[in-house]
DNA sequence: CGCGGCTTTGATGTTCATCAAGTAAAGTGG
DNA sequence: CCACTTTACTTGATGAACATCAAAGCCGCG
């Protein structure tokens, strides 16, 4: 076990409650932290998958490169919520990016060592099982209910979104630019800026460049819901 | 064993190569099979998850109840395709419905049995999440992708689905209505049905009736990929 | 035979993308 | 540190894409 923290770890329950001491040792002494910074490329769409990821800290985006130069975002994700389940076990290559949005800090561990923990611990397995299911329904989820959304209805969403599941507060700096949402959301960088301004003029929110206040999250969350 | 006769299902490479022969006579003993005509209700969103489904043959689709009368469609699914993965480890009732659009049989296996064989087979285990990885992969891909196309985009890549991977020919029966196309692809029943008009104008399709030909393949993949 | 759901077409209006043009902010090299 | 360049942000004008509303024919089914 050497100096190997794992045990101690807060993340230690979402992947390891199953995984027996010894086991775990052996995850810990070959698992990498490595550190990055805003706007930081940690997994870049088309290179080999070769460790299994999720993050300590910080937020990220997931996204895919269109090609012509235009980027459509997946979704965002912060600790206990970004794991890297997507395609790992059914891709040779990434299918995706996966990019800081402010300075992150995340784990990997040999993916042929998860692999074979799979093979060896069933409850390991089955709680992998369960997490892979529980993410990717509700990015499916997420992705056809913003689809039905019309464009007000989406920047609300994006807004409570940061409000109540990043920031934990109805003020906060935004840590993507007008560009991202845009991309997040499908449209176009214009109308995120119209709509914002919209939303200020109306009285909803109040903007100073990144910086957001939700003044009425009432109305936003109507907006929301039937927009 | 029985009168059972798993052993020599086509469909048994699908997740039980790795099941012990004991094992799989374990399944098939518990393993029920129905059948469903055309517009049956197969799996009802919100009901309690008690098995896991696969299709045997037939065509499915899988969809969401929205509550004002309206219907999501997540998407068509064949044999070998339609596996019950989406939420059942994540979930205790379904989170959408699931009904067959042509005559179809279904296997049902009790969810607590296979949620056993995951915890005392790693090989199964890791099949199963090899499977959901690339259902759950291929889902999220088509839909965002669909999202970003136009409206003749969507109804020409919905022609080609059904020509290429359903039927394998330039003619066909449209299994379902314009309304579900509409359902799928996010658009209104009279646009499916003014788009289909417009191929039809243009030479690229013949229509009588549910009745589809593809004359121009080229020309419709072209508006596919680029719509 | 009549009723309801599916299909079709046209007319109309709204929503949204595109184009254009300018300001502010942020990064870059001397 | 300042001039320069690039990138982000903002607003308005315009047109295209799409939804909505309306009306009528068709088909299957009780």
């Amino acid at each position: 076990m050497n100096n190997c923290n794992c045990e101690n770890c807060q993340l230690k329950s979402l992947f390891f409650e199953n995984v027996a001491e010894k086991e775990l040792g052996l995850l810990c002494s070959s698992r990498q932290e490595r550190q990055y910074s805003k706007g930081d490329l940690m997994i870049e769409q088309g290179t080999e998958i070769r460790d299994f990821t999720y993050l300590k800290s910080g937020l990220v985006k997931l996204y895919k490169d269109l090609g012509n130069g235009h980027h459509q975002i997946i979704k965002f994700a912060r600790p206990f919520d970004f794991v890297n389940l997507l395609s790992i076990f059914s891709e040779k290559t990434y299918r995706y990016s996966v990019a800081a949005l402010e300075d992150s800090s995340v784990c990997y561990v040999s993916i042929d060592l998860v692999k074979e923990l799979i093979h060896r611990n069933g409850n390991f397995a089955f709680d992998l099982l369960q997490k892979m299911s529980r993410i990717t329904d509700d990015l499916i989820n997420t992705t056809l209910e913003i689809g039905r959304k019309n464009l007000r209805g989406r920047i609300a969403y994006v807004l409570l979104y940061f409000a109540n599941s990043v920031y934990n507060k109805p003020e906060f700096d935004l840590p993507v630019s007008r560009k991202e949402i845009a991309e997040l959301i499908e449209m176009t960088t214009e109308n995120v800026i119209r709509i914002l301004s919209e939303f200020r003029k109306d009285g909803i929110i109040k903007i100073y460049g990144k910086r957001i206040e939700i003044e009425n999250i009432k109305m936003l969350e109507q907006i929301a819901q039937f927009g």
